[in-house]
DNA sequence: ATTTAAATATAGGGTACCCTAATAATATTA
DNA sequence: TAATATTATTAGGGTACCCTATATTTAAAT
């Protein structure tokens, strides 16, 4: 099993090599804001655990296995990013988070949290909660719980 | 700031205050699942840091600058898991991926999952679209859309 | 009160990750 | 092709966290 880290690098890897055809040192310490001396450091220890094919002066591919990995690793973050998106997270932050997130969580958390993403996304129309959930962040309060209260009002004011 | 650990460590310290009124070092060690010498260790750099009180072979006590800390961890951590529950993940797994995700998210990803919980916590009755999501979760299908589809066939056959 | 048991502390070592500074290889460009 | 700039590598060092084995101190039991 790859690290936290190590799988931070394999996502990067990958990321790289779809936008490029190929990863280099550099894009690599780039992407995840160590030094390339981090990195070749990081990158011998992925080629030791056979998760990356690495020659000197030349770039880094995967193996079938790290590309593996990375792939399932990419898939958790995409589905931790839409979720926290669904909840109104910012972008941005929906990102960041997401990539600490994405390492470590059970199977079955992760399976849990791409229901409720494909679940809100499968609906017919916008879902009606979703619509309530809004309003209870800007309120607090729940609008049926709302229109409960003021249905009360009503039959006592007149 | 503490770091990810420091905090698991503020926390432990802080779930057996509460129940034994103090803590040792073989309870933290126990709860984290390290040694006691890992616990001697860390518990002299939280000494360092202020965020215990630690006197050789007495017990530790959390300083109020640790206190804060550790709660807003444990709310975190309580935050998540009512979340991972409603989304129907097993308690136990519900439980241990809480500890995973609760460090150092930023507030806003964690207020808006509190947000949610809170949300569902606060609705009338039973939320219909929890409902709607077990059984999506079982068959893949969303109800509504399922109904709509059966109106469909009906509208052909009849 | 002494012995024994339990808990705690220290010494010493290991791994994963990160860094800077210095060197070596490759690309670029004059 | 020689000089320069870019990129990659190595050497050496640091921190955080963990461990085992060995003291040391406190608590319990005789």
């Amino acid at each position: 099993m790859p690290s936290r880290k190590a799988e931070d690098y394999l996502e990067a890897i990958l990321n790289i090599a779809e936008k490029k055809g190929y990863s280099r040192i550099k894009d690599i310490a780039l992407a995840l804001g160590v030094t390339p001396s981090s990195v070749v450091e990081m990158v011998k220890r992925l080629n030791d655990m056979d998760f990356v094919e690495y020659r000197k002066y030349d770039g880094v591919t995967l193996t079938p296995e790290g590309r593996e990995i990375a792939s399932v690793v990419k898939d958790r973050h995409d589905t931790i990013r839409a979720f926290l998106e669904i909840i109104k997270v910012p972008g941005e932050i929906a990102d960041k988070d997401a990539c600490i997130i994405e390492h470590e969580l059970e199977a079955k958390t992760i399976e849990q949290v791409k229901n409720l993403v494909n679940f809100v996304q499968s609906a017919p129309d916008y879902p009606q909660w979703l619509e309530h959930f809004e309003i209870f962040c800007e309120t607090g309060v729940h609008p049926c719980e709302a229109e409960k209260r003021k249905a009360k009002e009503h039959r006592f004011s007149s």
